[in-house]
RNA sequence: GGGAUCUUAGCUCAGCUGGGAGAGCAUCUGCCUUACAAGCAGAGGGUCACAGGUUCGAGCCCUGUAGGUCCCACCA
């Protein structure tokens, strides 16, 4: 296989040299795809610039983590991207596709902190300067590997204003957003109970805590009164945090407890004295009605506390064990410390029973670790005052979904929202603009550098921790244009026009870039919003590392071509919808490939060097009209879908064009018009200015989909010189409309048809040449299948074509096929089979009866003509002609059979 | 518990504002026809989950039912 294909490439190259315009047999993506990619980029067509001639288009690009690989997940995003992209720029808009990486604090300190744990070193050893030194360092060795794996894919983004969510613009943006915030307010720092990561050691905010069905168990207590009088039941899926218990809350309505508020009862165990309180948090029906409470670790019992004015016991350390105060627990880890607690509660004659139980458990969306809610100093931006216009904008239509039906998530999302915890205790990423003297305890937020105590002029200390990765990327569709300053880019390019990413991050990105959009800019982020799902395995699973099923684009790439890839992920696919990914797609979308390529092959094949003219007035011939027709309507439909999102639609319809209509159709038609090119040259000069401008408004429809391929053969076609990257998009063009030409090419089809149905039904070999009589019904169904007869000969086996009006002398023994406005006869004498024949005609006179009786039906009823478009009833009543005739037709054959 | 979404040919999925059910793959038959066997010509295969309703007309709109998927939610 290896040696043959080397032998090939090595041979077109020995061609090459004295044909200039000539293909490869097969379509060769490796080759291509890297030269043109350079050429491309060499020519800067990527690059967009401020162009007040042109109205701007924008796409910033989802920045995706620099520690990342690329996986399908971005081949899908950044291809929908590039499609949009391309298009618009052909459409003559200036097409500005922002590039860029994110910091993406968590993950990347991660990764290096592994890193440098395998070499032996922590980074507390050497401190944060240090850490951050290798982390830059780490970035500039891996941090552009995704980038380049994008560019193989295609993506036309303008790597000249490639940005990262740290650089110095994205990092001047993130401090004007944090003082002009607190300065508003909006931003606060307050002791709550957060999200905290044991592993990753930092606060998460809530939308990074992804929830799971855990099996657990349900340990059922007993907590005694203090004045021995009485005890109370309770149950906890949480026995370890008992440590922290500082009271235990019943329903103020419960009567059963009513003489129980207010007394206190030993804490098993730890034998401190806690109060029974009354809280409407509490839920009667659930269990026996009674909640033990510890505001350190449970959100709701946090809340419970602040009502009651309870004691914050925090009983776990930042990695989830046991604090110093609990001798006999002391750094065990939080599910030691469980089992040791439940042993010593048995023990006690605390614990009553167990019962299995299922909860929720919150879990890192990084690491997976259970989070444990922990009451600790953060900062968090009020969302109360930013999610309202937010919500405004979609409900005005400011900012659109695709599909629509998004907007319901993202109001869900904003309407529910709380305060969004911003502070990481983490080193990589913006440190936040917040000072503290030591002196004093002054505090100051301040984009300065190095702050000095307003009140005692001593040098203050930065807040250690960093932002939220969000924050920064909430700013990403402005932040990259420069603001804060009053760029021209900003002023042109902003707002964005089209936004693309998966569902599964409307509520981390969208809603922020929306709010941030509106509240330092003035005007939304972005127009659309275009939404896809997920791409999943063969059986519709998540691609995932651990399960081992995901499927590498690169791979894909390598094996079939980053054209195929594309078109994989577009086809047969609405926006929003998840979609299936398996090797026999890409194998489909490679066979479209390589059909492209052959036809156009075949086209330069017999083009030659010839000289090619406008066809004169009159010179193109009903099927080139016919063609040039389709291709047209084509384009402007082509348009509409694009325009409306619907890509999977369009590529449908452009595929089905160029293999059915184009190749399978109209080449097939034209052969003998190139095969005979110096017997009557203007025919010939029609039917190749015809491919050739049919081929190159093909290509031009598809390059957005399929950019190398399209390119190559662009470029073989035309010159070396010219890119199709920047021609223009095909227009719609009135003159090019012509029905009479559709009509009669759709006679013309249903006649070839008929006869191949007809000779694969009679079995006649393929190589039996037969006499067909066609016997037309009315003179310009007539005149049109004279005209056509060169057209249409070689298509159906025919030895002599004879065109009427009427069918005497046709041989008695012929077969026959009725179509619409003509009867087609062949005279098979040894082949006849009569019952055969019969059977035929009888199952052709069924399906008419089937189409009379649906017609008659809808045209006997007064409502329906009484009520439905006059346009409809029209096309009804053309119909109820067509079959009538061809009915009267079937039962004529079926007559003279009968005979 | 709330919300979203899906259910269409053997499989995977399209089906735009309601107007005679489509594609790819798979299956069957025949073809190496001088671009393409990664191809060509043909064929079979669907009470569009179910039940109602609106309408002259429903795969599409409304209501309900069943099943699947996803998201959200503090039931200890």
């Amino acid at each position: 296989m290896a040696q043959k294909s080397a032998d090939t490439a090595a041979g077109n190259v020995e061609r090459k040299m004295f044909m200039a315009k000539e293909l490869e047999k097969n379509y060769n993506p490796a080759d291509i795809e890297k030269r043109t990619y350079d050429k491309w980029q060499e020519r800067k067509y990527f690059h967009a610039e401020v162009n007040r001639e042109k109205k701007p288009f924008t796409i910033v690009m989802p920045p995706p983590n620099i520690t990342g690989q690329l996986h399908m997940g971005h081949a899908l995003d950044n291809t929908l991207q590039d499609i949009l992209i391309r298009f618009k720029r052909m459409q003559g808009y200036e097409a500005l596709w922002v590039p860029g990486t994110d910091h993406a604090s968590i993950a990347t300190e991660a990764k290096v902190v592994e890193k440098l744990k395998e070499e032996g070193i922590s980074k507390e050893e050497i401190g944060r300067e240090k850490f951050l030194e290798h982390v830059w360092d780490w970035k500039k060795q891996y941090g552009g590997r995704i980038v380049e794996q994008l560019k193989k894919i295609g993506s036309s983004c303008d790597w000249d204003r490639e940005r990262f969510t740290m650089d110095e613009g994205c990092n001047r943006a993130v401090k004007e957003v944090f003082v002009k915030l607190y300065n508003k307010d909006l931003i606060y720092r307050g002791e709550r109970i957060i999200n905290w990561c044991p592993h990753c050691l930092t606060s998460i905010s809530d939308a990074e805590v992804e929830y799971e069905d855990q099996a657990g168990s349900f340990w059922h207590l007993r907590y005694k009164t203090t004045d021995g009088t009485g005890y109370i039941d309770l149950a906890t899926t949480r026995p370890e945090t008992l440590l922290g218990d500082t009271a235990v809350a019943v329903n103020p309505k419960d009567e059963r407890y009513k003489d129980m508020v207010g007394k206190t009862l030993d804490l098993p165990l730890v034998h401190r004295h806690i109060p029974i309180v009354a809280d409407d948090y509490v839920d009667m029906e659930f269990g026996t009605g009674v909640v033990k409470i510890t505001p350190a670790h449970d959100p709701n019992d946090f809340e419970v506390g602040l009502r009651h004015n309870l004691e914050i016991i925090n009983v776990l350390t930042e990695d989830a064990k046991i604090v110093e105060d609990y001798p006999k627990y002391a750094g065990m880890d939080r599910y030691e410390a469980r089992k040791a607690i439940v042993a010593d509660l048995e023990a006690e004659g605390a614990l009553l029973k167990v019962e299995p139980h299922n909860h929720n458990v919150g879990t890192c969306y990084r690491c997976g670790t259970t989070v444990e809610p922990r009451v600790s100093k953060q900062w968090f931006v009020k969302m109360e005052d930013l999610a309202k216009p937010a919500i405004e904008a979609v409900k005005k239509g400011d900012t659109k979904f695709v599909p629509p039906h998004f907007d319901k998530t993202y109001y869900h999302w904003l309407e529910g929202i709380r305060d969004w915890c911003i502070s990481r205790q983490l080193w990589w990423g913006h440190q936040i603009p917040a000072f503290y003297c030591d002196d004093c305890g002054e505090m100051i937020v301040t984009k300065e550098e190095n702050a000095v105590c307003p009140k005692c002029g001593k040098p203050m200390r930065q807040d250690p921790d960093t932002l939220d990765t969000w924050f920064s990327s909430a700013l990403w569709p402005f932040s990259t244009l420069g603001w804060p300053d009053k760029t021209e880019e900003l002023d042109y390019f902003y707002p964005t026009s089209t936004l693309v990413t998966g569902y599964d991050i409307i509520f981390f990105w969208v809603i922020r870039m929306m709010f941030s959009g509106l509240e330092h800019t003035g005007s939304v982020p972005f127009d659309t919003v275009l939404i896809h799902g997920l791409v999943r395995d063969s059986q519709g699973r998540k691609m995932s590392k651990s399960l081992g099923n995901g499927i590498d684009p690169l791979e894909v790439i390598d094996k079939y071509g980053a054209d195929a890839l594309r078109f994989t992920l577009v086809t047969g696919n609405a926006p929003g919808n998840d979609m299936r990914f398996y090797w026999e797609r890409v194998e489909a979308s490679r066979n479209f490939a390589n059909k492209v390529w052959n036809a156009s092959r075949f086209i330069m094949m017999h083009l030659g060097d010839a000289e090619i003219t406008e066809p004169a007035e009159g010179e193109l011939e009903v099927i080139d009209r016919w063609i040039l027709s389709a291709v047209n309507t084509l384009a402007e439909e082509v348009t509409d879908n694009m325009e409306k999102y619907e890509l999977g639609i369009a590529v449908q319809k452009i595929n089905d064009f160029i293999w059915t209509e184009f190749c399978d159709w109209y080449i097939e038609l034209v052969k003998p018009r190139l095969f005979q090119k110096e017997e009557n040259k203007a025919s010939a000069n029609a039917a190749f200015w015809t491919l050739k401008t049919v081929l190159i408004d093909s290509l031009k429809l598809l390059h957005p989909f399929m950019p190398f391929i399209t390119e190559e053969i662009f470029c073989t076609l035309q010159s070396e010189e010219e890119s199709i990257m920047i021609s223009n998009w095909p227009e719609y063009k009135a003159g090019w409309n012509d029905e009479e030409a559709e009509q009669s090419v759709e006679l013309m089809k249903n006649l070839i048809r008929g006869i191949r149905n007809l000779r694969t039904e009679m079995n006649v070999a393929p190589s039996r040449k037969a006499k067909v009589y066609l016997v037309a019904d009315d003179e310009t169904a007539c005149d049109t299948l004279k005209q056509l007869e060169d057209a249409y000969r070689h298509m159906i086996s025919a030895s002599e074509v004879v065109v009427r009006m009427d069918k005497t002398g046709i041989e008695d023994n012929a077969v026959s096929v009725v179509i619409d406005k003509a009867t087609i006869y062949m005279p098979l004498a040894d082949l006849i089979d009569f019952e055969k024949e019969r059977e035929r005609l009888t199952k052709e006179k069924k399906r008419l009866e089937g189409e009379l009786k649906r017609v008659n039906g809808m045209l006997g009823n007064e409502k329906f003509m009484s009520k439905a478009p006059e346009a409809k009833i029209a096309e009804e009543k053309e119909k109820l002609a067509r079959y009538e005739s061809m009915m009267a037709k079937v039962e004529e054959e079926l007559e003279a059979l009968g005979r």
